[in-house]
DNA sequence: TCATTTTCTTGATTTAAATCAACGAAATTG
DNA sequence: CAATTTCGTTGATTTAAATCAAGAAAATGA
């Protein structure tokens, strides 16, 4: 393994809490890569995953089917980390199916590396407090966005809540999916807001 | 206090690991029980919530408030816990409004008697981890729900994922808001369903 | 590169649900 | 308990967004 190429893990968890020498060590070396193409399922639903994974490069969603219907509920940018919760916490099959949306590179952990690491590092506790919490505020925060009755609405929280250059990157059918609304609509929605600012 | 007294707090946490001895007792030692008329206010929005609650008899709400209109977010019941989890998480004030729908007993614990009895007692650690699953888990299951296109669906979701016993005791007017619909909309629902059974 | 597929946009039409309105039932309160 | 308010239901109307359709633009891939 490179000791010098660059873990976007250790930049995302130092983000978070100050890390020991011993704690940087263990996390470099237990940190791998992956890639996967545009288009490419990086875990299907009813498998499990093992992985926590942090995005180095790219863009990620995760979506459930729904009456033979793709129902996007997240989408992950660089720099943000991203599992199946479920998996993460009950060791069971992911419901959502997690999808690269650009060609992706991201660094990974196994469960079974973090746990060894909250045993044997007390600060990592810490950080994956902090993750929970974020983890959990982020699913409360789409839960909000699905309760606003307008389109508009939704589409103007997302907006708010999101870096523009992210919101750019998607393509429009994920995002009027990850806005519940069909893609003619969010058409009309950014036209209209075209319309009223040319004007 | 009467050590006599049943505790829902240690049925509670009991239905999720064995207790030891010594951790029963802190339990028993810390609980408080608190009364809320039907309709009270048990934490206002913008208030910090630093108490874990277990609704020993009742129904609780949780809320917000969007363009003047209340959209309810959880319902719980007989048996359950709540708290406002941004208040658990992060000392900061809570963004819902929490409120008694029928006249409601509570056993509750401080945070920071909570803190302590993590510190103090290992297998306090796993039951903190299953109520943050189980906490998340409910935040994903809103989120999915709210996602459900049509209002018959999310009914009959929610009719699937709930007891009956407790779907009845909720005030229309409440499980209307809970399931993102109008009162009028769910009455027509629940009027086709009975048609069509009876016919 | 060019052909083919997919995505995005615009318009016409339909549909689910919101709104408005009115009334009976239920619950609350003095 | 009567009076008043709130809640739930039903019907008529409106509205936001879905659907259907078709062409333009962009992406893909041989």
């Amino acid at each position: 393994m490179n000791q010098n190429r660059y873990f976007v893990s250790l930049e995302f968890f130092k983000s978070i809490y100050p890390l020991s020498f011993k704690l940087r060590q263990f996390i470099k070396q237990k940190t791998k890569s992956e890639e996967f193409k545009k288009g490419e399922i990086i875990n299907q639903s009813g498998t499990l995953c093992n992985k926590l994974m942090i995005i180095s490069k790219g863009m990620v969603r995760g979506y459930f089917t729904h009456e033979d219907r793709e129902i996007t509920t997240w989408i992950s940018f660089d720099m943000e980390m991203f599992t199946s919760i479920s998996g993460f916490f009950k060791n069971e099959p992911a419901i959502e199916t997690i999808q690269a949306l650009e060609d992706t590179v991201v660094d990974y952990m196994e469960y079974e590396d973090i746990h060894k690491c909250l045993t044997a590092f007390k600060e990592s506790a810490v950080i994956n407090r902090v993750l929970m919490e974020e983890y959990y505020i982020s699913a409360e925060n789409r839960a909000f966005m699905a309760r606003i009755p307008l389109a508009k609405d939704r589409y103007a929280f997302y907006l708010k809540n999101t870096k523009e250059e992210f919101v750019n990157r998607i393509p429009k059918k994920y995002l009027a999916s990850l806005l519940n609304m069909q893609p003619e609509t969010l058409t009309r929605i950014t036209s209209a807001i075209k319309n009223s600012t040319t004007a």
